[in-house]
DNA sequence: CCAGTCATGTAATACCCTATAACATTCGTC
DNA sequence: GACGAATGTTATAGGGTATTACATGACTGG
């Protein structure tokens, strides 16, 4: 009845004992609901059950713990990454990965976009928790895209991959503008879209030697 | 001193005139400095010279203003692109479309991204402004893919097009992934994309032969 | 032309949320 | 076990949203 447990390690009233993380845990629930704007540390501090001016002992302002909520997704996101690829699996990595982001992108649609958020990005520092997770994200496709070519090209071909992916994900939040091209199913251009990406490797690959 | 033109037909104190494309265009350039959080009635209404509540009478609530801006700015959006289109040009009309889109995407960052805000389309009904002219700007891809395909083949180019200009915008925005791949030009990756485009479209042409 | 009605604007207000300041309690450490 | 840092509380100022009741001007038909 108090709501989601109250202390983690103190069985004490006055101190919440891990509010920091039960703050950006709860947020990030929010933005999962109602978007961004759906988050105020007012109703936070109500549903944790402390004051409302105690989130402002962890965070500076609205802003800084959506940044804090958008690092974790990011760390999610990656894990979710690894978990979902199965390098013993016959399908090509790349599709494995191509099919783990659209899906984390559909069940998270609004924590997806608060990721990518440009304003939050910008304003991160660069060594800062959101920077870091944010670069770490791009590393595991460039590791999806690695035959033996050379880092210009290899990273060139993940910047492309991931741009469709990206543009896929946030079209098809929309339902990919509705009467015109409903019929044609996601995963379709997904699949497609891994084939001419591997195709194109594979050329740019022969062509080196 | 009376701020932004404060009547447009009638001279008279009490009414505005054209209160509600002000509001628009204001909010708008608000949008653009500062995203749609930086939209307030009350700030757009003094800056109008008009009372806190008159907005009311033309908008239910914020969220009403700025689906008419993102309408507004599919509009725009869309009357750039057929001006910046050169029939006569000797490069290739899907080539043109590539860089005047990204173009205005990275011109109007803000106003991009609030068009392209996912509760708003979703929650626009079918009939609605802001639908339409979103659909609407479907359909200026659509035309440039044009061989003489089948029609669902012709969209789904247009889709995978769509796709990767999509989320080459809203990367860029970002600086790409800053340290990692900036040397990547941005100009560069569009026109692979559209000579990786083209080829797909031609053989996908002669295979129909 | 003028009476009535609709559209548009104003004033006053209730409410919620953010953010800060001053004070309280607990934790950890020497 | 006393002190300082961290964390939480109460109180409050300030600004923004949205509603209600009222005012003004525009338009229309007889």
């Amino acid at each position: 009845m108090t709501g989601s447990s109250p202390a983690r390690k103190a069985p004490n009233a006055y101190h919440h004992g891990g509010l920091r993380e039960a703050l950006i845990e709860t947020a990030m629930g929010e933005v999962e609901r109602g978007g961004p704007e759906a988050v105020g540390f007012s109703a936070l501090a109500k549903s944790l059950g402390v004051s409302q001016a105690a989130p402002y002992r962890h965070f500076a302002d609205r802003e800084e713990l959506l940044a804090a909520v958008a690092a974790k997704a990011f760390r999610t996101f990656g894990a979710a990454f690894r978990e979902m690829i199965d390098p013993t699996a016959e399908t090509s990595k790349l599709g494995q990965i191509a099919h783990a982001y659209l899906d984390f992108g559909l069940r998270h649609v609004e924590l997806y976009r608060l990721m990518y958020a440009s304003r939050l990005l910008q304003r991160a520092p660069v060594g800062s928790e959101l920077y870091t997770a944010a670069d770490a994200s791009f590393d595991l496709i460039l590791e999806s895209v690695n035959p033996a070519l050379d880092d210009l090209t290899r990273r060139r071909f993940a910047l492309k991959f991931w741009t469709s992916m990206h543009g896929i994900v946030m079209l098809a939040e929309q339902g990919l503008l509705p009467p015109k091209i409903r019929r044609i199913s996601v995963a379709e251009i997904i699949d497609e879209l891994v084939r001419d990406t591997e195709l194109a490797i594979a050329t740019a690959a022969a062509d080196r030697e």
